[in-house]
DNA sequence: TCGTGTGAAGTAGTTCACAGCA
DNA sequence: TGCTGTGAACTACTTCACACGA
């Protein structure tokens, strides 16, 4: 019955989070209004991109003074964010997981970090950042009492298979993966890779893009 | 002379590099052949993407066996890498600085990071992951005299542009960027984003794509 | 006049499908 | 037969350009 929102794509979902936390910025600085062409200079983009994304929120710009920050910001909130909130789970709590708890601390109220596991009998029970560090045999069950639907592996890549697979056994949906590993997951489950060793490859080949040799 | 390449998207760079890390496991267990449909399992792709991205190697495969896994490594590592080997410099050694010191340990001889750069003066000058830990000041000096073209920014949000300013200053060229800050940089600096909140916040948005209310 | 919203055009990226080779 | 290499078709994404409204 209600209007089922035809698919709409990682990038445009990517930037709309980015505009978001533009806007933010901007909102805290004061500012009340701003044309495409401010935040596309600022998420260095175009400002027709902008536009064109903005539309999937069905937010309306006056022509005369573009968008209203608060009334865009509200709209993302609608869209992007879910509607009751959404808890998310760390897996793996070693320097890149304390990295992720201490980064996502307070950023998002909407989509915060509120259970961690760790193999690591030592680093179990004690909280860090606020986050409740669990055995990983209590995953299941804590994932599934609080609905947990999304979650992020930093765990060593010989583990990252079976991490995922308990997790999407525990009602999983959505995992930010930081394992160098392609996961095997059921269709309705979304994977987002965070390759780190793929993205320094990359950065070293475009950096010698224009390399002149003298 | 030289026949120079013409430009090749950043997705082929990136699925090449995880490519070669398919391959590397798969040498490791002593396979010498591999054909597209097994490459593109492996990465989560299509036979007919796998063989347009080999492509651009110029590296021809057998119609009979498929591709030999050793030439293929060998025609990626001329492709990919810098000929002489490429040293990266990290900004940044929190908890994040950390992780990525131990990820990238001997993973990439090619492509290691050989100084890391930290404001706080207790971490300078002790080495970490045998990676010697530099005070700020000394950031030009040692970049420029170890003809470091690529760097890793792992710094909060609020110094972000200033290191990148100084980075490109000293000469680097590549950047891959983990402070949820838009870089401005001169066009011929490549700059990779690596943004967890967005990257989270697209898992939390599809994570929830098929879901239906009971 | 200036900025949005958006069809239409253009560009980039992916998949198809098949010739050719071992 | 089975697999590569690749033009051609297709799909996805971005930009253009302009009607419309304040």
């Amino acid at each position: 019955m209600a209007g089922k929102t035809r698919p709409i794509s990682e990038r445009t979902i990517a930037r709309l989070s980015l505009y978001r936390r533009l806007l933010n910025v901007l909102q805290a600085e004061g500012v009340t209004h701003v044309v495409s062409r401010q935040l596309a200079d600022l998420a260095g983009r175009t400002a027709a991109q902008v536009r064109r994304d903005l539309m999937v929120l069905g937010y309306a710009g006056s022509s005369a003074r573009g968008y209203e920050v608060a009334g865009l910001i509200q709209s993302m909130r609608q869209f992007l964010d879910h509607p009751g909130g959404q808890n998310a789970a760390l897996v793996g709590v070693g320097n890149l997981g304390k990295a992720l708890l201490r980064h996502f601390i307070g950023r998002r109220p909407n989509l915060a970090i509120t259970a961690a596991f760790d193999s690591d009998p030592s680093k179990a029970n004690r909280p860090i950042n606020a986050c409740r560090v669990w055995p990983m045999d209590r995953l299941a069950r804590v994932v599934r009492s609080r609905d947990i639907r999304v979650a992020i592996i930093a765990v060593p890549p010989e583990v990252a298979q079976e991490v995922a697979d308990r997790l999407v056994a525990a009602g999983v949906r959505g995992i930010l993966n930081f394992a160098p590993v392609c996961l095997r997951v059921p269709d309705d489950v979304y994977v987002e890779d965070l390759d780190m060793t793929v993205s320094l490859e990359k950065v070293a080949y475009f950096a010698r893009r224009d390399e002149a040799p003298s």
